[in-house]
DNA sequence: TAAAAAATTAGCCAACTTGCTAACTAATTC
DNA sequence: GAATTAGTTAGCAAGTTGGCTAATTTTTTA
């Protein structure tokens, strides 16, 4: 990454022939990442393995259809999957993810 | 960090004993990175070691105050230093705050 | 098959964000 | 000291976010 091409990023034409792909996982991933309770839930079922929308929603102090809304938030953004099994869903989080975006940074930066 | 930390982390006084300021710190920061064009800046600074409020907000298609907008943003999340010189401003990025927020994220996750 | 359970979707509203232009402040130069 | 330069602050409009309750969908159980 240089700063030619941090600047030229910019340009969405410019952008698209490097990788507007990641720049727009970027986007999805960080504005996921902004709100307090989708961080704390993303890292609660990291620990867990894996969730049930109940479990996380009775957790938290925050009526359901709002943890809904924040499970549909990290599962739009790829930091989450989310498996239908009869009428539970289970939710996992994709580790590698954010993983590789934070690593990348991480890179940038030294 | 453990999966009785996260959960608890939901309940503020609970944090303030632990880490309410790493809490806090991980709030203004995410939501600074929020902003595609903050990210931008963020990295365009980086990358040039420092950088003045004129030259970022020339560079990227936004007008100055807008540009002078996000800049206070990435400050006040402690992203980015100012320091006056005479009526210019030099900004320069605070790298070790961006890795040793994601190096805490990585150790989490693995 | 009716009731219960798990979860989402719909709809509403208040609060925040982000862009702009215009106005302002502070330092420098002529 | 008047004009210029660097930058922020104020104020506004448009859009987005995030919370809630109520309604709906889908599956399971009695």
């Amino acid at each position: 990454m240089s700063l030619e091409a941090v600047e030229a990023g910019a340009d969405k034409a410019a952008a698209k022939s490097r990788g507007l792909q990641e720049i727009e996982e970027a986007d999805a991933v960080f504005g996921a990442l902004a709100h307090p309770l989708r961080r704390q839930i993303l890292l609660s079922v990291h620990f867990r393995g894996e969730a049930r929308a109940g479990e996380i929603a009775r957790r938290f102090d925050c009526s359901w259809p709002t943890t809904s809304r924040h499970l549909a938030t990290l599962v739009e953004s790829g930091l989450l999957s989310v498996e239908r099994q009869g009428r539970e869903r289970l939710y996992r989080a994709n580790d590698e993810l954010l993983v590789s975006l934070f690593e990348r940074w991480l890179g940038y930066l030294r």
